[in-house]
DNA sequence: TAGCGGTTGGG
DNA sequence: CCAACCGCT
């Protein structure tokens, strides 16, 4: 090693070069060796799927030349052990500090603790930070200094802490570049080459990259934030943010995103604009939502894989492999459900609304393995996160304590009414409905004969039937509700006297398996009918093997007429993206990015910090909020040991994939008791 | 007109 | 579950 030794400034999730602390952290200690450490295997059953993977690319690459203007550059290595690749670099830089930026799923967090004791044995400074969220999970508690349980009472926490969240840090205006010749920089391969066509139409509506991020934010603040309490509902309206992607990688940083939101908040405050207040406030909860997703991962580390409120695991789920198909496919015969999910496949993105709409319809209508839907959201989305989707789809299944109830089911062609009014969305998603009127677009079945004809739609047969009834979706929910009340009964009264060990723990070894063979069978388009003996699994399900997943990619072949011909689903020119030019066109000196810029123009007077220092001095007041913010301590944290365990390998350094990380820990992890909390609630 | 049931939104 | 809202009595 050679003396005093560099920093290695290790990237994950937080690609950017504005306000990130650990690299300014770094920068301030001296020399840096930028890092990236590609090891999906152990991500486990969560390999990012295809358009996350083109994302992280370009993201990477945007960073890559960011950081040589600024004097250095990112060292990639390829490797299926995180902590034996840090090593390496360690040893072929002879760094002595590393700096990183907390994450909070539950493989990073017994990553990262691992990679905290294992480097610091070996006589390594690790330092890690907040990079992520306005407030660090640990720091929002109630009254009572418990974690919260419903997001009402967690946001209004946050937005009433004693000390405003950080702001943002400037990016650093030079880098003194560590010696990494020794280092070898691996090659990363993030698509394959039946990827490529797909992926090319990616970058025509998308702009990945930490400079982008905040130019996709500078836009919608300036722009669609105002309407955006107005316009939210509507399924194409290209009024939302568009920036999930963006903050899922950390090319933008939220506390930025907070006080920019805030700027505005108070500047309409004054105009007395009340649709502008109410716009800022319900933006502001769905960052909240993000926030909380993190909270929750890091509180319930299980969250994406268990339901949180206990008796949804005895939830009867229907198996049914041509339910789940039919859904991907989007030919559930309910016009909005399927162009929701026509147009997730052909671009990887959906409004948020629209999410709710396909999943409730996945976990209420054909009462699926929620989880299988979060991996296909998982595997399809361009902006998938595991807390967030983790969240959403607890939300959908009625298994967090604030959640919808279950035994409520959405009406689709209601939805559709909301949503998309005119029609024109589902329109433009399937051709095969665009001539018919917009009287009869959310529900043909209801059309007359006549009516189909002269759209040239013939049910059954261009346009499926419903595949479940909702009627019958009703009462095939409500018998599957009773009888999972039963068996939570049978399963409390067999723990009370003590004679077994309770349905539940014994039930979660025996999953319901992801479908393994998804691939589609191109001439079987023919969605699944309502089956007479519909299947059913009581067990709640395991983590889907889908791995393979990767390339779903003979699901494109929807081989239905009017998308068959170009093949695989195009992103139309029209859809409802960003443009390149609309962001050109925002005004440039609205909100000044340049490095050379010291101070944000806000009247309110936040200021940009310069260094973490600065913020140190000036919130030094408080030295219980400082300790944590740029604590070295990822906090106690003990993930569960029961026996749900998947049989991963473990290599040599004792350290394997996915939930083998989370073997040989403390349980603590809460499923909460819904009386209980209905009780005292 | 106050009050009722049904519906919807909400995280 | 609960609050807001709607149409209705």
């Amino acid at each position: 090693m050679s003396g005093g030794g560099c920093s290695i400034v290790w990237f994950r999730r937080d690609l950017r070069i504005e306000d990130n602390p650990a690299l300014t952290a770094a920068v301030r200690a001296g020399a840096v060796v930028a890092v990236f450490i590609w090891a999906p295997e152990e991500e486990g059953h969560y390999y990012p799927g295809r358009v996350s993977r083109w994302w992280l690319k370009q993201s990477l690459a945007h960073l890559d030349s960011s950081l040589r203007s600024l004097g250095t550059f990112l060292l990639t290595k390829r490797s299926t052990n995180t902590i034996s690749a840090l090593l390496d670099v360690f040893k072929a830089t002879g760094a002595s500090h590393l700096f990183f930026n907390h994450l909070y799923d539950p493989l990073s967090l017994i990553r990262d603790h691992r990679v905290k004791e294992v480097l610091s044995a070996q006589g390594i400074r690790v330092r890690s930070y907040n990079a992520d969220l306005l407030y660090e999970p640990w720091d929002v508690k109630d009254a009572n200094g418990n974690p919260f349980t419903t997001f009402a009472g967690f946001w209004e926490r946050c937005l009433s802490m004693p000390c405003d969240p950080e702001a943002p840090l400037l990016p650093p205006k030079r880098i003194v570049s560590g010696d990494a010749s020794r280092c070898l920089c691996d090659t990363l391969v993030f698509e394959d080459e039946s990827e490529k066509g797909s992926n090319a139409l990616l970058a025509r509506a998308w702009s990945p990259g930490w400079s982008n991020a905040d130019k996709a934010l500078t836009t919608f603040i300036n722009g669609p934030l105002l309407e955006y309490s107005k316009n939210r509902r509507k399924a194409d309206s290209a009024t939302t943010s568009f920036l999930s992607p963006h903050l899922h990688f950390g090319e933008v940083s939220v506390r930025k995103v907070f006080h920019l939101v805030r700027m505005k908040q108070v500047l309409w405050a004054n105009e007395g604009n009340k649709a502008g207040e109410e716009s800022v406030n319900l933006f502001l909860k769905s960052i909240g939502l993000r926030e909380y997703s993190r909270y929750m991962s890091f509180n319930h580390p299980y969250s994406h894989e268990r339901p949180l409120l206990g008796h949804l695991k005895f939830f009867p789920w229907v198996v049914d492999e041509g339910y789940f198909k039919a859904w991907r496919q989007g030919r559930t015969g309910y016009p909005l459900v399927d162009a929701g999910m026509r147009e997730l496949w052909a671009t990887g993105w959906l409004h948020d609304r629209i999410r709710v709409v396909v999943s409730s319809f996945f976990v209420k209508v054909l009462q699926l393995p929620w989880r299988w839907g979060m991996k296909y959201f998982w595997d399809t989305l361009l902006d998938a996160d595991l807390e967030s989707d983790a969240l959403g789809w607890q939300y959908i299944s009625g298994t967090l304590p604030d959640s919808r109830e279950f035994d409520r089911i959405d009406n689709p062609q209601l939805e559709g009414y909301k949503f998309d009014p005119n029609g024109e969305y589902v329109r433009r998603w399937l051709p095969e409905l665009s001539r018919l009127p917009t009287e009869w677009i959310h529900h043909p079945w209801n059309a007359p004969e006549s009516v189909l004809q002269a759209a040239g739609i013939e049910l059954g047969s261009n346009y499926p039937l419903p595949i479940v009834g909702l009627d019958a979706a009703k009462a095939r929910l409500e018998e599957a509700l009773s009888e999972m009340w039963q068996q939570e009964a049978a399963s409390r009264a067999a723990i009370e006297n003590g004679t077994e060990e309770g349905l539940g723990d014994s039930s979660e070894s025996i999953p319901i398996a992801f479908p393994q063979d998804i691939a589609m069978d191109e001439e079987d388009i023919e969605p699944a009918r309502v089956n007479a003996h519909t299947v059913r699994c009581y067990e709640d399900q395991m983590v889907p093997s889908m791995t393979s997943s990767v390339r779903l990619e003979d699901e494109s072949s929807l081989n239905i007429q009017s998308t068959a011909e170009d093949g695989r689903a195009e992103v139309p020119t029209n859809a409802n993206l960003p443009q390149e030019p609309a962001r050109d066109a925002v005004n440039p000196r609205a909100m000044p990015t340049a490095p050379t810029q010291t101070r944000l123009p806000y009247t309110a007077g936040i200021a940009l910090r310069t260094s973490v220092e600065d913020s140190t001095a000036e919130s030094s007041s408080s030295s219980d909020v400082r300790r944590e913010r740029d604590g070295g301590v990822v906090p106690v944290w003990s993930p569960p040991s029961s026996s749900y365990t998947e049989q991963f390998v473990v290599d040599e350094n004792g350290i394997g994939t996915s939930s083998s990380f989370l073997q040989g820990h403390q349980q603590t992890h809460q499923i909460i008791n819904w009386r209980r909390l209905s009780q005292t609630g």
